[in-house]
RNA sequence: GCCCCCAUCGUCCAGAGGCCUAGGACGCUGCCCUUUCAAGGCAGAAACGGGGAUUCGAAUUCCCCUGGGGGCACCA
């Protein structure tokens, strides 16, 4: 089995894009074959460099590796279409030779005018095929002249393309219905249909598995194919990706380049986990399961055919999930940079060490990365700045101010500043005023954290050390 | 307009004629745990789009409708 991915670096690699890398990533590794990266930039207009870097780096996070192709090498030269245009036109060449394809000299306006026309008269709108009753060395002729002309390919009418879809079964395609679609552009470049098809037999690609819209395009590579006398590959359409409207997934559902969800704070183990359940189930009722599972039991004849909408909410539970299961050193090296980001300052070896103690605590409420910085700000900062609305509902309250001057009063006279003897100071301090833990506690958590959110204040004070804790205590009694 | 694809809780998936009083997950609600917030535990609300047909029996098969999606370029 030899499969492909072959973007076009007309974009930043889409989370639709990265899910049709992963499914065939998954059939590939699950059969044993060999995956191929290319790159489909026939189209100089929109392509560069910066979106073929960011497919490249996108699938290098997702942790998709190749065998084959971009940055990989292989047995078949490039892989980047751009460099095998003497190819595709050779191709065409041939075809024209053997009659399958022919000279077109209509103009774009001309088509353009007959398409209007003909959609109103409620016939197909493609192509008319009038150029191909032409004489060929009449329109070689015209051609050699310098005549504008671009190649298509004799359609064979009547006639019908079947194929057996992995994931649809049988789809027919009456050829009334596939126009003699272009195959050469005026300046000689080649269509998307025809460098991928050519591309795909050249590298002998067993399995083309790609999304739904391309789905009515697949007669025409399967014309062309068989037109160079190779046998088509296998297809497998995937459906496509919707946004919570249930309409295609696009920019106005947000940011759906895959490099947004690795700035913010996901996990690519995460990612990989959550949208391999698009339009694929584990079975056994699991959700969550490794890489190496998903691969063991992957099968793209198990995939649904019906559109899924991405649901970023459980996207990021699954990142919490993942989260969790991090091992703490982990935790704490992806989260440090973070942190330092977020102060704008290399942490101290102390600091570190504090944040060693903490991290482990943090580590189990958070549901994305990037949440780090906010749970932890309070122990990196001098001047801390607090919450209004904490500020408001916890600390005007009237035992707020008795509670704070309370534990001042004990913590000023503990000994060893530890999270055990804090908690037990702090529960006599409750038992002498007579408040509970809701009550007593909360004005401290907002008065050393300056938030009523936060992680558990008897490890926080800890963490905080003995003078700032005090003196962020003193301070809000201050401001009282 | 023409062609193609699809159709189970709000969402993602189970379900391939009786095992379905339709199962799991996210989200949601309630309770428990609890120093806040999470996490965790327990409970709950929540779906087979409609109509025909086949069958002793249909979420599961067939047809029509409706709805949704995709495509119809000298873009990919």
């Amino acid at each position: 089995m030899r499969a492909r991915f072959a973007p076009s670096p007309t974009g930043y690699l889409h989370v639709g894009s990265a899910r049709t890398a992963l499914f065939n990533w998954l059939a590939i590794r699950h059969a044993g074959g060999e995956f191929v990266l290319r790159s489909d930039d026939t189209d100089q207009e929109r392509g560069s460099d910066e979106y073929y870097h960011d497919v490249i780096e996108g699938l290098k996070w997702l942790g998709l590796d190749w065998d084959e192709g971009i940055e990989m090498g292989g047995p078949h030269g490039s892989y980047k279409q751009s460099d095998r245009l003497v190819r595709y036109q050779e191709v065409a060449g041939q075809l024209l030779a053997a009659g399958m394809a022919y000279f077109c000299f209509c103009t774009p306006a001309e088509l353009d005018e007959r398409r209007k026309q003909a959609q109103a008269e409620g016939r197909p709108p493609g192509y008319d095929g009038r150029c191909r009753a032409l004489d060929p060395a009449e329109s070689a002729s015209r051609r050699d002249g310098g005549e504008a002309a671009v190649v298509r390919l004799a359609v064979p009418r009547p006639g019908v393309t079947v194929f057996e879809d992995i994931v649809r079964g049988e789809v027919r395609f009456d050829h009334e219905h596939v126009e003699d679609f272009v195959l050469l552009r005026s300046n000689g470049s080649p269509t998307y249909h025809l460098a991928s098809t050519v591309d795909d037999a050249d590298y002998a690609i067993t399995h083309v598995v790609r999304g739904e819209d391309l789905l009515s395009s697949t007669p025409k590579h399967i014309l062309i194919t068989t037109a160079m006398g190779a046998d088509p590959p296998v297809y497998a359409h995937l459906s496509l990706l919707m946004g919570p409207d249930g309409k295609k997934l696009s920019k106005r559902h947000g940011d759906t380049a895959l490099h947004a969800y690795r700035q913010g704070g996901f996990l690519p183990e995460a990612f990989v986990n959550y949208v391999a359940l698009l339009g694929w189930n584990f079975g056994d009722d699991e959700t969550v399961f490794t890489r190496d599972e998903m691969v063991n039991r992957f099968d793209l004849s198990d995939i649904q055919k019906n559109p899924a909408v991405f649901d970023n909410d459980k996207l990021a539970w699954m990142n919490g999930v993942y989260i969790r299961e991090l091992d703490r050193e982990d935790f704490i090296t992806r989260t440090v940079p973070l942190i330092e980001a977020d102060i704008d300052r290399p942490m101290t070896a102390a600091e570190t060490e504090t944040y060693r103690t903490v991290a482990p605590l943090i580590q189990e409420r958070m549901k994305l990365l990037t949440e780090a910085p906010d749970q932890v700000r309070f122990l990196f900062i001098d001047e801390l700045e607090y919450d209004a609305g904490s500020w408001e509902k916890v600390l005007t309250k009237p035992e707020a101010a008795p509670a704070i001057a309370a534990a001042v009063e004990k913590l000023g006279n503990l000994g060893e500043w530890a999270t055990a003897g804090i908690e037990s100071s702090l529960r006599d301090m409750l038992e002498e005023l007579g408040v509970n833990a809701g009550k007593g506690l909360q004005p401290l958590r907002v008065a050393v954290t300056g938030s009523s959110v936060s992680p558990p204040l008897f490890e926080s004070l800890e963490a905080l050390g003995r003078e700032r804790s005090l003196a962020r205590l003193r301070d809000a009694l201050e401001r009282l």
